[in-house]
DNA sequence: TTGACATATGACAATATTTAGATATAATCA
DNA sequence: TGATTATATCTAAATATTGTCATATGTCAA
C-alpha cells in the first residue's frame, strides 16, 4: 500500500492513541453529546478536552453540530467502536497468555 | 472504564499509529516472516525497522521466534488486521462525504 | 450594545517519538 | 578460535505530542 495512504491510516490510529480521547469516545457511544457533558465525564481541563476533541475532529472520527452556545459531538463512523472492542479482545488474549506463563512458572517452582 | 485500562488500550493504538509499522503488518498478513524480508519490503534502515518491530513486540501485537541467525515475526492476534480494515472503511466513508460536498459546491457555482 | 457563557485557539514548557549512525549480541561457519 | 552474518540496542539530534494558562470567538439575553 502506498506510503501516503498508510500515513492517513496511521493518523486515524494516532487519534485513538490517547486515554482521554478513548474516554471521550466511550461517552459518545451513547450517541450525540454536548461538550459541557463530555468535560465532567472525562474529568479534564476545558482547554485540554477541547484540544483532544479537535484531534478527533481533524482525524474525521467525530463531527460537530452547534446548538446555540453548545457544541454537540458525535462519532462519524460507528465502525470506530468495533475497533475499540477488538483492542479489548487483543489485550484479553495477551493477558490470558501471560497468566498461563505465570502458572507454568509457579508450577515449576514447586 | 478505568484510566489505566484506557492507557493500555491507547498503547495498542499507539503501536499501530505509524506508517512503517502498518507496512510491517501488511507484510505479516501473509504469515510468519523473517526480519531479512521485512527490511527490504518496508524499505527502511535496519536499526529503524528493528526499533519499530520492538514497539510492535512491546505492545503484544507481534511475537518472535529465532531460527538460527534469523528472527521470524508473526502477528499474535489476527483481529489486528480487522482493525486495519475498519480504518480503511472509515477513511473511504469520510472521503466519499468530502466528495459529495465538493460536488454540491461545484453545482452551486454553476 | 454590553456582559455572560460555552467552546476554541495560541503560546510555551515538559516530555515522548522518530531517525540514523555506531556499537553490541548471539548464532553459525571456516 | 576468529570471522561473518542477522538482529538488537544505545545515543543524540530533530521533531511531535501533551498539558496549562491566557486569550479569542461566537451566541444569547438583558
Amino acid at each position: 500500500m502506498k506510503e501516503n495512504i498508510l500515513e492517513i491510516k496511521a493518523g486515524v490510529f494516532n487519534a485513538l492513541a490517547h486515554p482521554l480521547r478513548l474516554k471521550i469516545l466511550e461517552k459518545l457511544r451513547d450517541g450525540t453529546c454536548c461538550v459541557c457533558k463530555i468535560i465532567p465525564y472525562v474529568n479534564g481541563e476545558q482547554s485540554n478536552v477541547s484540544h483532544h476533541l479537535a484531534i478527533l475532529r481533524k482525524a474525521g472520527i467525530v463531527r460537530t453540530e452547534k446548538r446555540g452556545l453548545e457544541v454537540w459531538y458525535e462519532v462519524t463512523y460507528p465502525g470506530i467502536f468495533k475497533m475499540i472492542d477488538i483492542v479489548d479482545e487483543c489485550i484479553i488474549q495477551n493477558l490470558s497468555k501471560s497468566k498461563d506463563i505465570l502458572r507454568i512458572l509457579a508450577e515449576e517452582k514447586k
